[in-house]
RNA sequence: GGCGAGGUAGCUCAGUUGGUUAGAGCACAGGACUCAUAAGCCUGGGGUCGGCGGUUCGAAUCCGCCCCUCGCUACCA
């Protein structure tokens, strides 16, 4: 029951390209949760990493002349690189070339042989080269005794090939039962809705080994197979746990509470995986979570139409904090959300400078100039003093409810609400009047406006850390004191340090055009 | 084709079990103030709630039909 214990995963990423948007945003929002965790006195597990295996790395490499592990392991620098740009916080970063992964995976693999759930036979189907994929019967025509695929016009072969299969048939109702007594298994429940039916429609065995390439992890005693990437990758969640081998983490972090994926690989994560893990008689993990796509003026990111937004120069310019929380103010999670160059403008003049980071401003600088440089201690609560912080603190374990949710939209709206609140506060307020008149009230007025800057800043920390971390920092917070149950502790502050010098938070963007 | 989601202000969306003049943010216009990043605060315009029909004293909210958009439809990940 007291379990503190918070495990959460980015997917593994494929580096057979450069990092884009989509990635940023997966780990943005993992990271996000894995932070607000931390707020809230849990033990945190955040893992991401790149998943290296594969036809298509295997490809890539002898098209850029690479021994495939030389290449992975230059792209998958490029992928720690981007937790270091975007500021995750993660604990751990796996690869799927690593010994550990490797150790894990077989250790999956025996256990899935020994239960009966993996058997040898023969895969065939009609097979397209160009298109690499297989086609059915009824997807295919005979043209001039040729047979091509419907779709791309291509010719399709009668190939056979040896493999290994998973008796995925065999877990169908299992996983049904599944889905139906954990509602929140797979989240948004629209996406729930999409797995539910494609189960319900029955399942088929599963290839999981191939012979028809050799990068990835061998079938034990059978090294003319590799094991197929997804059986492959996803284990890659128990091998950061040193699953083959500690059972000390395992038992700590072990089952995750939430995999963030993107709903492309929503299959994988809320069908494959569940099943695996049943047959090998494991615990499952709670939740699966498929976020939407990032769109770029509701389009597709392509290079074609040319709309890409790249997050690392967008990091670049604006700055880190701004992307985080452009990202999840803007787009909706869980669905498709559409990003542009000039609404993360807007937002960042919006939100970040003109409301919070000004709201800072002002309230320092007033400080400084009237009260020494130092947060008033001889306050006394008025009425319309007590309103404005028992607000967001009646509300907290609504706030708390939300991010456990994963309802981040709502979270965000919420605490904007305080910092609008804040700012008409100072201004109804008038401690410029009350200067002369009621220096006391005055004051009182500044330790107030503090304490809520306080509250907002712990409460978008997970966010915009960086920033948020600046505002606390002048305001003398301890570090250790930067958690939810701070919130509303009037006790925060050491009244006799003067404020740190501060800078202008987050600077106005001009509009060029 | 089958299954599913959705169409609410210029844009992004909220609208709980049907109940008085349909809300928020952004964008736009005006006003008073000055501590602050010419920021903040106040006020305002703007919507036949996709269309038609029905149930009801009363529907954005329930029912039917139609139009439009999007997602899923198995081994590339």
């Amino acid at each position: 029951m007291n379990n503190k214990n918070f495990y959460i995963s980015t997917p593994i990423y494929y580096p057979s390209g450069n990092p884009h948007m989509g990635h940023a945003y997966s780990s943005i929002i993992a990271d996000i949760f894995a932070r607000f965790k931390r707020l809230e006195g849990y033990e945190v597990l955040f893992l991401t990493g790149t998943d290296e295996h594969g036809l298509k790395i295997q490809r890539e490499a002898e098209k850029n002349n690479k021994d495939p592990k030389k290449f992975c392991d230059e792209l998958s620098e490029k992928f720690k690189d981007l937790t270091k740009i975007l500021n995750l916080s993660n604990d751990d970063f796996i690869r799927t070339t690593e010994k550990r992964h490797y150790k894990s995976v077989e250790k999956i693999w025996n256990r899935l042989v020994k239960s009966g759930d993996i058997y040898l036979d023969k895969y065939s189907g009609w097979y397209s080269i160009s298109d690499e994929a297989y086609y059915d019967e009824d997807e295919i025509e005979e043209i001039n005794g040729k047979k091509i695929s419907k779709s791309s016009g291509s010719i399709v072969d009668w190939v056979e090939e040896e493999s290994y299969f998973f008796k995925l048939s065999a877990w169908s109702n299992k996983l049904l039962d599944l889905y139906n007594k954990n509602k929140d298994f797979i989240l948004p429940v629209s996406r729930r809705n999409e797995v539910i039916k494609f189960v319900e429609k029955g399942l088929k065995d599963l290839s999981v080994s191939r012979t028809s390439f050799t990068w990835g992890i061998p079938v034990p005693n059978n090294n003319k197979h590799i094991i197929y990437v997804w059986l492959d990758a996803l284990t890659n969640y128990l091998s950061a746990l040193n699953f083959s081998d500690d059972e000390k983490k395992y038992n700590k972090f072990w089952p995750a509470d939430v995999h963030i994926i993107g709903k492309d690989i929503l299959r994988f994560h809320a069908i494959y995986w569940p099943a695996f893990l049943l047959a090998a008689n494991l615990p499952l993990p709670k939740k699966v979570f498929g976020h939407g796509w990032i769109l770029s003026d509701d389009k597709k990111m392509s290079k074609s139409i040319g709309n890409i937004l790249d997050p690392i120069e967008i990091v670049n310019i604006y700055g880190v904090d701004q992307l985080r929380y452009y990202l999840v103010k803007e787009v909706s999670l869980g669905n498709d959300g559409s990003i542009s160059m000039q609404n993360l403008k807007n937002c960042i003049n919006n939100d970040l400078a003109n409301n919070y980071g000004n709201l800072c401003q002002r309230v320092f600088s007033f400080i400084k100039k009237n009260c020494s440089n130092k947060i008033p201690k001889d306050y006394k609560l008025e009425n319309i003093d007590t309103k404005l912080l028992d607000k967001l603190k009646k509300n907290l374990p609504n706030l708390i409810k939300l991010i456990n949710n994963q309802n981040l939209n709502e979270f965000i709206k919420s605490v904007v609400q305080y910092s609008f609140e804040a700012n008409k506060y100072f201004n109804d307020s008038e401690p410029w009047k009350e200067k002369k008149e009621n220096p006391q009230r005055m004051r009182t007025i500044l330790f107030v406006a503090c304490e809520q800057i306080k509250n907002i800043s712990i409460l978008l920390n997970p966010i915009i850390p960086i920033s948020t971390n600046k505002v606390l920092d002048t305001l003398n917070v301890n570090p250790k004191k930067r958690l939810i149950k701070e919130i509303n502790n009037l006790k925060c502050f050491e009244h006799d340090k003067e404020l740190k010098d501060s800078d202008i938070l987050f600077n106005k963007i001009e509009n060029d055009n």
